[in-house]
DNA sequence: TCGACTGATTGCGATTTGCAACTGGTTGTA
DNA sequence: TACAACCAGTTGCAAATCGCAATCAGTCGA
């Protein structure tokens, strides 16, 4: 990452620091499946990442203040990653190009059910969504709720599409 | 750009498309600078691009079907580049991505005041841009409207605080 | 005819990527 | 206590990509 920029323009400093093939596949494990560890990032992620690209990737995003990182408890080695505000915002540009992607690319049916659940609903789902990041990733408390929560349902979803094949 | 893709997911495919510094810059230029020809994207952008990377992603982008290309009536070698449906409807994306930038990044006065509007102005005012798009890349006629198109509003703030400086 | 302009292409060094192997340490089990 | 499995990374190296500068051939207006 250079650290003078091309522009001023907000989207070209966006892609400074997401424009590249793995950053936002790092942050959408995170958000979507629920992937904390080093070990859980490297090796149960669909496109196969190596361990150098993601130990580079996690640091330039501690750096960035998009992710933060603190010791495991349970095991003196692990870390544990967590979305900080700044990275859980980054859901509507997620959802949004995970919506173009859905629409106009040969997206697989398992992976895409995701995609059509957070897409048709809306910008109120992915507040509520985020709200639960914001829970499990800040440790902000929410208000009591009824039924499942968002990342349960987008599960649920998955699985009843893998299941049936 | 690679054939075979890592995942169907569509965050990725997005990626696999769209994930590097240039392509989103080129569109974002197409889009809001209305630069239609080689030379302007080539000349006209804040970060200058080289003409070779231009070139490849321009047909890349081709070959995706997010832009198209037909010879200039007025210049023999001349070509326009014009968005496709399936491009205009990266606007939602490049909007997010640009909010996130403007809240989080050190975005210049001038070149933010566009994220704001566009930010502000939601879904609604994204809707409406994108069928001026329709109208100046597809040649899809609009229902007549009245006052400035929000292309216009968009250039007005832009130099309005252009001025002032 | 000439100089400026058009959309590119080429050569080349610097940077980034991706794979595989490896490091130094921790944990659970016998 | 011995040991295999697991942990978060690091290192070396080849290949691909990037980015700058120079260049190219065709076209236009004077």
């Amino acid at each position: 990452m250079t650290d003078i920029s091309r522009s001023g323009c907000p989207i070209n400093l966006s892609l400074e620091v997401l424009g590249d093939k793995w950053s936002l596949l790092i942050i959408r494990d995170m958000m979507f499946g629920n992937r904390r560890h080093f070990r859980e990032l490297l090796t149960k992620s669909e496109e196969g990442i190596s361990s150098n690209i993601l130990a580079d990737r996690l640091k330039t995003l501690l750096d960035e203040g998009i992710i933060t990182r603190e010791d495991d408890p349970t095991h003196k080695q692990k870390g544990i990653y967590s979305l900080t505000e700044q990275g859980i915002e980054l859901l509507p540009v997620l959802a949004q190009m995970a919506a173009w992607g859905y629409k106009y690319l040969p997206v697989s049916e398992e992976l895409g059910i995701r995609a059509r659940l957070l897409s048709e609903g809306g910008a109120k789902l992915w507040a509520e969504f985020m709200d639960e990041l914001r829970e499990s990733h800040l440790g902000v408390k929410r208000r009591k709720r009824t039924g499942p929560s968002v990342g349960e349902r987008l599960q649920a979803a998955y699985e009843s599409v893998v299941k049936r094949k």
